[in-house]
DNA sequence: AACCTGACTTCGG
DNA sequence: TCCGAAGCCAGGT
């Protein structure tokens, strides 16, 4: 894989618990703040092999991406584990949870 | 090399 | 606030 790909890994790994990032922030994080849609290929390939804690990761508006009987569910009762509230439509309050990406 | 895919993002209307 | 279009990335075919 990439060097590129590799920092995403990284990255990825590092965000914090109770904490959530967005797509385009991490890819920004790792050099190229256009490759948003590199991250979802990274969880999408990788997520299970490293154990990434992909439910971490949320749309730039603030919501969850996946959709209801796709993940919504799961993603949305991992957060709340973290003891991070989500609303019903799958919004979360950036201004509390954003992980700016400095450790 | 062309084309497709995916949990994206931004911009306009 | 809700689409649709366009732009973008790396990997797989």
């Amino acid at each position: 894989m990439t060097e590129f790909t590799l920092r995403l890994l990284n990255i990825i790994r590092n965000i914090p618990y109770g904490k959530v990032v967005t797509y385009g922030r991490v890819a920004d994080i790792a050099g190229n703040p256009r490759a948003a849609r590199q991250v979802v290929w990274v969880l999408k390939i990788y997520s299970d092999k490293y154990e990434l804690p992909w439910y971490r990761i949320i749309n730039s508006k603030g919501r969850i991406s996946l959709k209801e009987g796709q993940g919504f569910e799961l993603q949305k009762a991992l957060l709340e584990e973290e003891g991070i509230i989500v609303e019903d439509d799958g919004s979360i309050n950036l201004r509390r949870y954003l992980w700016s990406g400095v450790f």
